[in-house]
DNA sequence: GCGTCCAGGTCTACC
DNA sequence: GGTAGACCTGGACGC
């Protein structure tokens, strides 16, 4: 439940059984994706797949990396519980183990959802996610559920497919130019997992992607386990204003002072406390 | 039915 | 470096 991305193919999320079903992947051009259902019976994560065939060490351990990474197992967050422990409104996340933001298994996928929340409702991004995973990801051959595209694959389609048929609009060639420039090897988004940048100069290179402004970019520095940005938008503005501002906009300077002295992790620390509804 | 507004913003030109 | 205006889409709303 810890945000928006739940709902974005290839996620499927099931709150009455409290599940999530995802199209992962596997090593190597030839084998095909693979669907896995995670659940939460005993606190802890059991991970079934779909998969009739019969799945190989490297399949397996390749599935175990990407649910990892995706549900943020090893991130040590004990400093987080730490900061916020002693914070009457913010206490409750230590004790939901909040503050896991489910990422998707590469940063390219995050990247494009990312730019798909842009400057539009909810309800148009999860239709242009939704028309590239089903135009342009590969079937698994088990139920017909379609992975997340390659670089490649999106590199592959002109410019108008991304208008027309995903009705991306004006972002139709931020889509084309940021799959050419992954699949040519010319990006390296998934460097920016390990990057030894420091924040700001990260945020700078991501802001050289068209599409990727002071938002997204934040957005994105949280899902590589960076908080000391706080990702301000539409909605995050208002449920501030609606849960400490009695209603009223406030300026953006007042919400940073807000959460200023959880420092370094002060755009978890806002995350949490803007969905606290959501998870408690 | 039609026009306007705006939503999980960003880009470009211009100053 | 700061800012005005343009930009796709589609649902909500007022008339």
């Amino acid at each position: 439940m810890s945000h928006g991305w739940r709902a974005l193919l290839p996620f499927e999320f099931d709150e009455a059984g409290w599940s999530i079903t995802r199209v992962l992947a596997l090593d190597g051009d030839s084998s095909a994706p693979v669907t896995v259902h995670i659940t939460s019976p005993d606190g802890a994560l059991a991970v079934n797949t779909a998969a009739r065939r019969k799945l190989g060490k490297r399949d397996v351990a390749r599935i175990t990396r990407d649910v990892r990474h995706m549900f943020r197992l090893d991130d040590e967050m004990s400093i987080f519980y730490a900061a916020v422990a002693g914070e009457p409104e913010f206490s409750w996340i230590v004790g939901e183990g909040a503050g896991r933001l489910l990422r998707s298994p590469t940063v390219y996928e995050d990247l494009v959802k990312t730019i798909c929340t842009t400057n539009c409702s909810w309800a148009l991004t999860t239709k242009m996610v939704a028309g590239l995973v089903n135009n342009l990801g590969r079937p698994t051959p088990e139920d017909g559920r379609h992975a997340f595209p390659t670089p490649a694959a999106m590199a592959a389609e002109p410019e108008s497919f991304y208008r027309d048929i995903v009705r991306a609009g004006y972002r139709a060639n931020y889509f084309k130019e940021l799959a050419e420039r992954v699949a040519s090897g010319e990006l390296d988004v998934e460097g920016w997992m390990t990057s030894e940048l420091s924040t700001a100069d990260l945020k700078r290179e991501m802001k050289r992607v068209k599409g990727v402004g002071e938002y997204a970019a934040d957005n994105l520095l949280k899902l590589l386990g960076r908080y000391d940005c706080l990702a301000l938008d539409s909605w995050v503005r208002a449920t501030f204003a609606r849960l400490h501002n009695k209603g009223r906009a406030a300026d953006d300077r007042k919400i940073a002072r807000h959460y200023a002295r959880f420092q370094e992790w002060r755009g978890l620390a806002l995350w949490c406390d803007m969905t606290r509804d959501w998870i408690k």
